[in-house]
DNA sequence: TGTGAGCGATGACAAAAGTCGATGTTTTAC
DNA sequence: GTAAAACATCGACTTTTGTCATCGCTCACA
């Protein structure tokens, strides 16, 4: 399983990064059961985790509690509560498993001594960063230009995999719109 | 002028930068008028914006040609196409200054050369990413939680200054919201 | 193997948001 | 200083989205 981790970074970084064999082994691999909870808003983020193998739901509450969907990230790519992992205040934010999931985290002790210890894992914090960014930027571009049926238009053309995969309640959370809504614009296509 | 970029950095980062003015040196100060265009989707980014006064309006077009606000940031930020100007790659956003501005701009090779040449510059890069990519997610956690009325709310109560300095018009594509309903929201509250 | 919880679809209705045209006001450009 | 353009608001109307109750289906599991 490491190895995806492996090829996730050299394929990134290049074969050339310093002491890869010593950032990999700081990362602990987690099995994990479907709708595990993996980060509660008010605790501290622990863990950034890269998703070897499943997909994770980041949430927040609205003022009736019901879950709205900050994110869904599926394997080859990084998910934490960047903002609370970073300066160490209470997350805003949830995580939990959608799918049994094979998980490397690493957490903010580990994190920090990479940081130190091996000059490149700046690269690998960057790419991370970075990624999660242009996630967000398109993620925003969505909500503000286009319609419901529009979104639903876009996630089949740009996340196919999504639609196929996700349950319609968690495909209508993630795409902002009501179940029933999205249940019939469906329909319309 | 310069001293507002001068004290941005090292608030956060610290009296102990090595060679602040040689990085500080590398910055263009760019005085505009209102309405100038600094970024045509389709073109590469060239440059980052650091913003000492005035305000700048990131947009893109929905179906219909109409401007869709991705954000809007005041004096004391960081502004650019990032995806555009970290890859070369065309941009998929505009912007355009609301006011006349005061700007520090740093181009593709001056940011380039000051990665190479002075270490510590990657922490500056960080700090940017890190502020935009935290500014998104508070902007897609309102979007998907948020009704429009909530949002006007929200802006109110955590950016005011942006309440009574921008037209209603741009407030309202701010938020995603028609005009005609922001007028209506505003007068209920 | 039954049963209860959760899911997805749908009809009827309610509420929210968007559109359009009109009007008066403010701002801008010359 | 003045004309033109852009802006803000409003009423009437349409469209979109949300809510609620219902029904059949699946699936985990006791």
């Amino acid at each position: 399983m490491i190895e995806v981790l492996r090829k996730h970074i050299t394929t990134r970084l290049g074969n050339d990064l310093d002491h890869l064999e010593k950032v990999l082994s700081s990362f602990k691999h987690i099995t994990t059961k479907r709708n595990e909870q993996l980060l509660q808003q008010g605790n501290i983020c622990k863990n950034v985790y890269f998703i070897a193998k499943g997909c994770l739901h980041v949430y927040v509450y609205d003022k009736d509690h019901n879950e709205t969907t900050r994110d869904i990230v599926i394997e080859d790519n990084w998910c934490s509560e960047l903002l609370s992992f970073g300066s160490g205040k209470p997350a805003t934010e949830n995580i939990r498993t959608v799918e049994p999931c094979e998980l490397f985290a690493i957490d903010r002790q580990s994190f920090q001594k990479m940081m130190e210890t091996v000059p490149q894992f700046d690269k690998v914090y960057k790419q991370i960063l970075e990624a999660s960014y242009a996630n967000s930027v398109y993620r925003i571009n969505t909500f503000v230009s286009l319609t419901a049926l529009e979104r639903i238009r876009w996630l089949m053309e740009y996340r196919p995999l999504l639609m196929t995969r996700l349950s319609s309640k968690l495909i209508a959370s993630y795409l902002g719109i009501n179940k029933d809504v999205f249940s019939r614009l469906k329909a319309k296509l």
